[in-house]
DNA sequence: GGTTTAGATGAAGGAAGCTTCATGTTAGGA
DNA sequence: TCCTAACATGAAGCTTCCTTCATCTAAACC
């Protein structure tokens, strides 16, 4: 019943009435505010309890400092964009390849872009105190469930499913990024979003002609 | 003759004299290499200076402010691989697409790579004051490059190539940060090039099929 | 209604580090 | 050799914020 959602790393109170945790929420969503607002180099953590109506302290109630804060803020979204991953890659077990990437890259595009301007000012926090962990924890357990997903086709697929998802995740990683940090992102996003779609179903497609022909001299 | 590697937001003082040019470039190379010991938090001007063998005074004679540094060592980083990849796109001027892409992606992962840890150390500053407009910049460049070459191939194709550019160059992006995050590059850096090769191949001779059958009912 | 515990407050302490500038040093020309 | 301008120095000022903690308020329980 009680959740923990702060820090891992310093021991902090954790709520227990009612009110305490939607301090905790509120602080959640006035740091994004105040990232979208200001920017990260001016979010101060003053500014973001007084954003969430609550005073500095409140919050170093339950974040025992800064970073854990935006840690906390990163992990929250990234968890929404690795949920809707997740839900597609079992939906789509056994199924034809092409129709996994279709719905794949669907979901993943549209739960990255769904609050485009989050993730952006998040990934810019990312990189401070190891961020990066967070990402690629998350990222771990997407390529996991795409390789599950992979791995249960009905297509006869001999490529490793592992190789196949690093290439996928990559692709799918690289236009999203694009997509957020061009100057506006729904004007493409349909037109890349097929195209990824036809670009990793070429892939895909590719893969299977060459588990068919396994001893097809390999060039390059 | 004169260089003016700095920034281009506050003047400063260009170096008309060799020393004060030697000093320039220790700097920014002290600011690399105080990147990668120390980290992005603890790196300091002061610390940077007497890196570079200078003290942070003769730093700030020829950088405006901590940023302009940052984004200076960003942009030259950028530049060596833009370099690269302008290099090959020349080369394969009117060559087939699959050859094309093997060489692009190459070239372009070997330049990466080359001093890898530096990239990663880079990307993490450049979250900081625009260093994405940096980075966009760089890319938009390299993007030129990739579609003039690719509108001199040899092959038919139809499909537009910047867009064609903007997958690829997704991938790419996506596959070398990959790689550079993962805890050992050098140990996967051989199946991802192939793979990504393979990757872009089937890619592009899908779009070479898409083209020669341009009343194709349209899936997806 | 009184006691206890959870929660909220925000002024002030303190650390960190960017940046300046007054002063010293070196190079090049006359 | 002397003068001038370029260059180098680094202690100290100054700003910015993170974080604490003593104090206050509200809720829960008996």
């Amino acid at each position: 019943m009680i959740q923990s959602p702060q820090s891992h790393l310093k021991p902090r109170k954790q709520p227990v009435q009612a009110r305490s945790a939607a301090s905790v929420d509120a602080i959640l969503e006035a740091t994004v505010q105040v990232l979208l607002e200001v920017g990260k180099e001016r979010l101060t953590t003053t500014r973001v309890a007084l954003r969430a109506g609550a005073s500095v302290g409140t919050l170093y109630q339950y974040f025992p400092n800064k970073s854990a804060l935006l840690q906390a803020a990163l992990r929250r979204h990234l968890e929404d964009v690795l949920a809707a991953v997740e839900r597609v890659c079992l939906e789509q077990r056994g199924k034809p390849l092409h129709q996994m990437a279709e719905a794949l890259i669907n979901a993943f595009l549209q739960a990255k872009m769904k609050d485009g301007r989050s993730s952006v000012a998040l990934y810019a926090v990312s990189s401070d105190l190891d961020g990066a962990s967070i990402t690629q924890q998350t990222g771990l357990r997407a390529g996991n469930a795409i390789a599950a997903m992979l791995a249960s086709t009905s297509d006869s697929l001999t490529t490793d499913p592992q190789l196949i998802t690093s290439m996928l995740q990559a692709a799918m990683a690289g236009v999203s990024r694009r997509l957020l940090e061009s100057e506006n992102p729904k004007k493409h996003f349909d037109v890349f979003r097929k195209e990824l779609i036809f670009f990793a179903g070429s892939y895909l497609a590719a893969c299977v002609a060459r588990s068919s022909q396994p001893v097809l001299s390999r060039q390059s």
